[in-house]
DNA sequence: CGAGCGATTGAAAAGACTCAACCACCGTGG
DNA sequence: CCACGGTGGTTGAGTCTTTTCAATCGCTCG
């Protein structure tokens, strides 16, 4: 019984491995200006695994032997602090790249990345890229692309975590977890997306409990609606000028 | 007499034009893959100009035509945040340079750039850029580095402005000052660097008094000394256990 | 049913900010 | 030469946000 159970996870895994050419991401990744034929190599060379919730795919500290690319999934991207506490650094979804800072740089991770949720992941290993570097300029101009965005994403949390208040910084949260992973049926209906409220707290860069008694003053400002994990925007413009953000 | 005045500063500005192949800072700029040929083009289209202590070289919101190298110098970049408080993102100095990620994203200035004291800083024109991007991969390889280098240490910055005290935050903030400038004479003299307590608090990201409080402690802590906006260190070990860096 | 984890609430304390006053220095103009 | 105003630095007091610690609750899982 236990040899099937591992027969057919290991048969999951290989049917994950589905087509680059074909792959419903493809027109958002950096993948994209690859040929045909490049594109069939990454074919021969990927490899593409189903990650649980919760689970691991890299931690800080460790050496990169490649670069992943998210298929389907939710995951966090997060630094360890001195005292054990995480703080989210960034968010990403399916069609999104992970690593591939540290593999670039030739670096260990920085980061640690864990899945929020079952995720199909493929990896790619560190020759391919780099050839793909060499023979495509497009290529390495979308990895610039990339860094560009990060870096000035990154800076403007930097300012907001140094001048505005958390309950500014949650509220803007809500809005980017929106943006960012969308609702679950249409405009009237949760986020798309499960975060622990430690998790909330991560992002925003406060303790816990701060953020879920800014939740529940949210609540009581019909701003939001929480059932469990789930959020709910009730009135975005007001949650928007809670956010107080530029413009 | 004015007009002398005015034909000096010219002259002083076309001084300035020095030569990128013999430039003193070329080994440790972006440039250094450039080849002869590159180089002296990368002359002809440069132009250097002398800016006073606290002038603007770029601001947010504006769009970038080329990118600036700093020859000598020291510069913040900064962001500013809705109350119009600055937040510095970065310090700059000798052969560092400026206002990429604008230029290689094609999008406006996210910071603005003021020199910190007299500085000389060459401009080089957009499309220069762009056909050293296109033809030189090492460039592109060189840019991509130093993204990767910026996009590390705001992550690094984002975890500690989230996680650690205004304390903590302010005795990495004089390491790093002391990392990034040096010092005037040797290891016994002041920080080579003019911050005003603003400026400080700027880069810690908090209130300007909490800077002088937190000095003041330092130093009856025997940490450093400080005379006027001279800040020197006294007792580096100490200095760093009060960081609280990690590892 | 009990253990354990995440969520919640309460109370107290700490950290940092704001506001206001004051000081020190510097260059200007009378 | 000195009064003046302006800027940046410093200090104090009070306040508010946010954290910390502790206790409780609810739910799930074995």
């Amino acid at each position: 019984m236990i040899l099937y159970i591992v027969i057919l996870k290991y048969m999951v895994k290989n049917l994950g491995n589905i087509s680059c050419e074909y792959c419903k991401i493809r027109p958002d990744s950096i993948f994209k200006s690859l040929n045909r034929k490049e594109s069939g190599n990454l074919d021969l060379n990927k490899k593409c695994s189903i990650y649980n919730r919760g689970q691991v795919i890299f931690s800080e500290g460790s050496y990169p032997a490649g670069l992943y690319c998210i298929n389907d999934g939710k995951i966090k991207l997060y630094k360890t602090g001195t005292e054990g506490k995480e703080q989210i650094v960034r968010l990403h979804k399916s069609g999104d790249i992970l690593g591939y800072r540290a593999l670039i740089s030739g670096k260990s991770y920085s980061t640690s990345a864990t899945t929020l949720e079952d995720s199909r992941i493929c990896f790619i290993p560190r020759d391919f890229i780099f050839n793909i570097i060499r023979d495509n300029v497009n290529f390495s101009l979308s990895i610039i692309k990339l860094l560009t965005q990060d870096l000035e994403e990154a800076e403007n949390r930097l300012l907001n975590l140094a001048q505005k208040p958390v309950r500014e910084r949650l509220a803007e949260a809500i809005l980017i977890l929106k943006e960012t992973y969308g609702t679950e049926k249409g405009d009237n209906s949760p986020l798309n997306v499960n975060l622990s409220r430690e998790d909330l707290a991560n992002i925003v860069g406060t303790a816990t409990e701060t953020v879920i008694r800014l939740l529940s003053d949210f609540k009581s400002e019909k701003l939001i609606a929480t059932k469990g994990r789930k959020i709910e925007i009730l009135n975005y413009n007001l949650l928007l000028k809670t956010s107080n953000i530029a413009d």
